[in-house]
DNA sequence: TGTACATCAGTGAACGCGCGTTCACTGATGTAC
DNA sequence: TGTACATCAGTGAACGCGCGTTCACTGATGTAC
């Protein structure tokens, strides 16, 4: 109603010109993203990269932030959809561990294969409004895995499962980025680590449960 | 030698007062860093702000990054003096997950006395040059640590005891940068966690130096 | 202890540049009858 | 099927602004004799 100052994408595209338009836009902002980097990145140069003028951008968007954080949340998205769309028949037989390092592996592959992801990474720490993405993202993440865990696990505490979910998210999010950091590091010992991390944090929890604590 | 650009700090300030104006100018940074955030600090408010004219931060600083470069060090600096100067005799009877969860909350007291403390974290994924800061700060504990326990340990292959210690650090600035952006979690709870996970990959580790894996 | 000189520390004022953003518009597509 | 009109999509050109940085300088401090 306001015309608060927002980050929302503008006006229902009615073409379908228009969303490829947008969808230009993107895939210029992520090559320049990748080539000079979160700071140095701005619309100019992501219109002459998309070789359109700048009022289509901003027919679009209404600022330069809510290009990124378009690309931040369907990043997220494409991430967050490993998680939810978990197979519950297939694995189910697996430990907890040996999902883990499926999920910490095909959650790394989708970032890799998502243009500048590792940049986009790195962005969402940066700007407030990024970083607010980012939260609301992990925060949403960790309410869902509490609220598939709740019925399977009778005399959990909400809260306590809540804040360890949060935690194995935190260090799954860390794990993806220290990937892309340093690539010289042995990448599937460091999934085997952060998988054996999270399978104890969770065992953890879960014998608080049985004890009641 | 030559005249690369760099972002080492510039020629050795030869009077008391300069050592003061270098002060000025990063205690100014950090208070705006504080205010406006990492992406619109600009070198001419740091100057205003320190209440000097910009030739005065240029004739110690060769451009803005090594401004923030030089709060990223100090503030790395403090954090890693705590892992470095750990008691020796003192905290020697405790147990691994007990002294890491010591050190965890020390670290978050440390970043929390730095002005702009967790801004500067953020700031430390965000450009090359920080994140290079964070990375070998990183690479650097985490080959003291490997060197501090290989004599304790025999049989410890120290390529696997520095992947485990680069991991483990990486884990606790997660948590670090997590207690700043999500204050309404439970801290006390974090670090416990964290210092169990911690605990636990180490003892992952011992258990593979011993059956010579 | 005083003075002449060298070096150091900081100023005043401005530079060119690219930034984010907008105005007034033209051409393309869809809709009604 | 054709035409008149409304809406949508994108252009051309420019705006004011603050950015990072530098030039030529003045005043303050230290040094030699």
């Amino acid at each position: 109603m306001t015309a608060k100052p927002t980050t929302e994408r503008r006006g229902a595209p009615h073409q379908e010109r228009s969303r490829e338009t947008v969808e230009l836009i993107l895939s210029a902002a992520a090559e320049l993203l990748e080539e000079v980097g979160f700071e140095k990145i701005s619309t100019n140069q992501i219109c002459k990269r998309a070789k359109l003028t700048p009022p289509a951008l901003y027919r679009y968007f209404p600022n330069k932030y809510a290009v990124l954080k378009e690309l931040g949340e369907r990043l997220m998205a494409r991430q967050n959809a490993l998680l939810r769309d978990r197979p519950s028949g297939d694995r189910q037989s697996e430990s907890f561990e040996s999902q883990i390092k499926h999920l910490l592996a095909e959650t790394i592959r989708v970032t890799r294969e998502t243009p500048a992801g590792g940049w986009i990474m790195r962005s969402l720490h940066a700007t407030p409004i990024l970083a607010d993405v980012r939260r609301r993202s992990h925060r949403d993440m960790a309410r869902l895995l509490t609220e598939q865990s709740m019925p399977i696990w009778p005399g959990l505490n909400a809260n306590q499962a809540f804040t360890t979910n949060r935690m194995n998210i935190e260090l799954g999010y860390a794990l993806v980025e220290m990937v892309f950091d340093e690539p010289e590091l042995d990448e599937q010992e460091l999934i085997r680590q952060t998988a054996s991390m999270m399978a104890h944090n969770i065992e953890l929890l879960l014998g608080q449960a049985k004890t009641g604590a």
